[in-house]
RNA sequence: GGGCGUUUAGCUCAGUUGGUAGAGCGCUUCCCUUACAAGGAAGAUGUCGGGAGUUCGAGCCUCUCAACGCCCACCA
């Protein structure tokens, strides 16, 4: 950018600026990391964006706060890598491309694995860089230079290692489980990818006859076509009413195959009959209890979800949907007489999490992780301490989930991931799990991809290099410093990097994991395409401004964590504070006529108002800095907010109007810029470059940030600075009351604290149309009106302007006010016990208040004397 | 069933060690004062969800009740 001249453009364009300001930091390579930087590292890995993504609101939230992270902390001097990328995103990218096939008639089958790959992978290379090319539009300072792919390379190469050493420690292994089968994908899911919904449904009581005898037991179950692949009948053991029938045999009905009844403490005496047909292939429940009595697994749905073809599925029944054989199956019990009874049952039914079909709990060969061993040291990291979650109270969530961690089924039936690299003997059969096919001729790879969130697992290391420890990235910027993310991927993600990261590098990969809330529409209902409810950032950085975006997401982030409900009104705020900032600057740049050399501030130079504002920005420069480093960042949009409006804004730039200063009026808005960079990046770059200060580099990028300066503590002059503007206050309400036009000037009398008025009299004429000011002890007018500004009483003789009605009521109002404020003080004041036990200052600090309130009653009574 | 969160001005929400409540928007009145009408000045508005307790003192701590929301579990 060019810095010929100090102006501003009259009117902010916001868009212009930001994308010429963008363009002028990619240009000059500003985000590029240096790993053989001597300087302290600060890193962040990008929760990696689906490559199928488009930018959305969350992603707005969650980048900025990042990019907040990654100024500040290079502000702060150090070495800053934030990395980003995108996930493979293994059922969603084949999800669309299965789509876009179908248009054409087609399936995957049909065209085969290598040419649906060859497919998705040319629309992944067309989309990887879309979502990346949003992020600038965030002002996103990642250095793309490094940018990943959850499928390239590097990731690939770690994610087999990974597979491969956990395989040889056992934490690997393959077998026959019930799993979450998803009959639309085609695939298994994991227990976190499934979601439960209720559904009202029924629930059916079959009897089921006794073999050589009379008598029958009554089973109550919601899933009748599942019977065909009963083995067992199981009751309570303590269950009185059944306990005879124990160890019996009974006669399935409709196909007639016999059944033992038995005993399992799994079930609910109270609930339905208190009997309950056990199905290991079908029910994940019903498998444990299966594998405790040693039942057999029949398997009579299929990997469709229609019914099976085999001696244990009735011929009526057989390639049925489930749906169609449940009514089938029903219908078929009613008429052999053996439905008991029907109630309706509500019920949770799980779903896919990608394409909310109903899943089918499905006995299925798939490869597992052993958590438990893994999680130990996960948890251990958290409780120790080592990893922090901000806010904390999603440690809890995060440990009550690891203590009670399952394992987790990480295969899934798709073409589009990581292949899992064990390879099988095409004659034999034998399994060998390594990193390459010992031998294509002879044996095949397992056909089945990883877990998307297998490879992301690996995210903060295997991006950095690893497993090549010696990398230089591994070395400067691994472990990462903050992970910033919203709660819904905690499990996900979150707790598996830990694990992973623990497992393989010994070391957390973060030390803070900052957890922000999500972002929902006006009602507080979540964003989603298919409600129509979402709010497109691109949108609104078109018609507010990215700076506003962000400043606006900020500000609404509470150090709590809420969910953030958002409309585009609220981006007002944001766009109003940007213009705001425009157009202050503007005039601050118009106002300066010295030098670039001349411009740094002189301690023994500087008037009432400076050190009230140097001191102002000396306390604000502190609350940031502490306020960042908290992550309480929502609270730093709203200290520098009220700073830069309410103080230099409403006051010191008003106050320079009367005596200017502009060494000091620079060096404020310099800090301010540099202070609110992180936020709002391109507005502060673009007014920063064209400040005349003396600036040892081109980009408030490296600039250092303002840190607090003992120096510059103004205490005294401070209060009497808040002295004037509580008298400009009153002048101007006693303005309003009377309506007193403001051509026309008033006449004040003051009777204490002559010095201090003496100095701000120009103040008082600007500011509060002042015409003269009389110094009187003891003044005594009629006709007037007065205000009490601490102990001193300014009279304002108004003589016809004035109804003395009105000012008698006025200030009645007052003195109600005060009494009844006095009353409180005087009760805590009496109270014998508040003496003892509260501490001295606040006592203290109460019996002043008293005091000052009383003095002022009394002025305000002897005032009110004087009028009527 | 277990856990968590929320309830404060008309609306959206802040409120960091307990000392008597704040912002933005909206509203009322006035003002296009040469940085800004996306602005300026002056205002009005709250038994801080109900109840009880601890304390000299509670929006904040404890208990309890209520409403709403979320997560985990998944008893057929």
């Amino acid at each position: 950018m060019t810095n010929c001249t100090n102006e501003l453009s009259t009117t902010y364009n916001a868009r212009e600026i930001e994308n010429e300001t963008y363009k002028f930091w990619e240009d000059n390579n500003l985000f590029v990391a240096d790993a053989k930087s001597n300087k302290e590292a600060y890193s962040i890995v990008i929760p990696p964006p689906n490559v199928t993504g488009v930018l959305h609101m969350g992603h707005a939230l969650d980048g900025t706060l990042q990019d907040i992270l990654i100024r500040y902390n290079r502000m702060l001097g150090k070495e800053v890598l934030w990395m980003p990328g995108c996930d493979h995103a293994g059922i969603a990218t084949q999800n669309v491309i299965e789509k876009n096939l179908a248009k054409e008639g087609l399936s995957r089958h049909d065209i085969g694995r290598e040419k649906f790959l060859a497919k998705t992978w040319q629309w992944a290379d067309e989309h990887k860089n879309r979502i990346l090319e949003q992020f600038k539009l965030l002002g996103a300072s990642f250095d793309l230079s490094r940018k990943r792919f959850t499928l390239d390379k590097g990731c690939s190469d770690a994610v087999k290692k990974v597979f491969v050493d956990l395989y040889n420690k056992g934490l690997i292994y393959k077998g026959s489980y019930i799993v979450n089968w998803c009959p639309r994908c085609q695939s298994a899911i994991s227990d976190i990818e499934t979601n439960y919904e209720t559904e009202d449904g029924n629930l059916w009581e079959i009897s089921y006859a006794l073999k050589d005898e009379m008598g029958a037991i009554v089973i109550a179950t919601t899933r009748p076509e599942t019977m065909f692949g009963d083995a067992a009948i199981a009751v309570n053991p303590n269950d009185f009413k059944y306990k005879d029938l124990i160890g019996k045999t009974c006669v399935m009905p409709l196909t007639g195959r016999q059944i033992p009844i038995i005993a399992d403490d799994y079930v609910d005496k109270s609930f339905g009959t208190g009997a309950l047909k056990i199905t290991p292939a079908h029910d994940p429940n019903d498998f444990e209890v299966g594998l405790r009595h040693n039942l057999p697994q029949i398997k009579v749905i299929d990997e469709k979800g229609c019914m099976m073809r085999n001696e244990f599925v009735p011929p009526q029944i057989q390639g049925l949907s489930r749906e169609e054989a449940r009514e089938k199956t029903v219908k078929m019990l009613e008429e052999n007489q053996v439905l008991v009874k029907v109630t309706k049952h509500i019920h949770n039914v799980g779903k896919c999490q990608r394409c909310n079909t109903t899943i089918e709990p499905l006995l299925s060969k798939q490869w597992f992780v052993k958590m438990e061993p893994l999680a130990k040291p996960a948890i251990e990291a958290v409780k120790t301490g080592s990893i922090k979650f901000i806010p904390e109270r999603w440690e809890k969530n995060y440990l009550m989930w690891m203590e009670n961690i399952r394992d987790w089924c990480i295969s899934r039936q798709l073409w589009w991931g990581h292949q899992i690299p064990a390879y099988y003997h095409n004659k034999t059969g034998e399994m060998i799990v390594a990193l390459e096919n010992p031998d294509s001729d002879n044996y095949t790879q397992d056909t089945d991809v990883l877990d998307t969130w297998f490879s992301s697992g690996l995210w903060p290391f295997e991006t950095m290099g690893w497993p090549d420890t010696e990398s230089d990235d591994y070395k400067k910027f691994y472990p990462t410093s903050t992970l910033v993310t919203g709660f819904d991927i905690i499990f996900f993600w979150v707790a598996r990097m830990i694990t992973m990261g623990l497992e393989f590098t010994k070391k957390p990969p973060f030390s803070t994991v900052y957890i922000h809330g999500l972002i929902r529409d006006e009602h507080g209902q979540k964003m989603s395409k298919s409600k129509g409810n979402t709010v497109d950032p691109v949108d609104l950085i078109e018609k507010y401004g990215c700076d506003a975006l962000r400043f606006t997401l900020t500000s609404l982030c509470t150090y709590g964590g809420q969910d953030i409900k958002i409309s585009s009104e609220k981006f007002d705020y944001g766009r109003n504070f940007a213009n705001k900032i425009w157009n202050a600057s503007r005039y601050v740049l118009m106002n300066i006529t010295k030098q670039r050399n001349e411009l740094e501030f002189n301690l023994n130079n500087l008037s009432l108002a400076d050190k009230w504002i140097i001191n102002e920005l000396n306390k604000t420069i502190n609350e940031v800095n502490e306020n960042i480093k908290n992550y309480r960042i929502g609270e730093v949009a709203s200290i520098l907010y009220e700073f830069f409006w309410n103080k230099y804004c409403d006051w010191y730039i008003e106050l320079s109007k009367i005596e200017k200063n502009e060494t000091v009026l620079v060096h404020v808005l310099d800090n301010f810029l540099k202070l609110l960079h992180p936020i709002m990046p391109h507005i502060t770059e673009a007014i920063w470059q064209k400040i005349p200060t003396n600036k040892n580099t081109k980009s408030i990028i490296n600039s250092n940030y303002p840190q607090f300066d003992e120096k510059l503590v103004f205490k005294d002059d401070s209060k009497k600075m808040e002295t004037v503007f509580e008298t400009i206050k009153a002048l101007r309400n006693i303005r309003a009351e009377f309506n007193i036009p403001l051509n026309s000037k008033i006449d004040i009398i003051v009777d204490n604290n002559e010095d201090l008025y003496n100095q701000i009299i120009p103040y008082l004429n600007k500011l509060a149309k002042v015409n003269s000011t009389k110094f009187e002890k003891n003044s005594d007018y009629s006709k007037s009106a007065y205000c009490i500004v601490n102990d001193t009483k300014i009279t304002i003789p108004l003589e016809d302007l004035i109804d003395i009605n009105q000012e008698i009521l006025r200030q009645k109002k007052k003195i109600e006010k005060l009494e009844s404020e006095l009353k409180s003080i005087l009760a805590r004041l009496n109270n014998k016990k508040f003496i003892e036990s509260a501490p001295f200052d606040v006592v203290e600090k109460t019996k002043t208040k008293k005091e000052e309130l009383e003095s002022e009653i009394k002025i305000i009574e002897n005032t009110i004397k004087k009028l009527i």
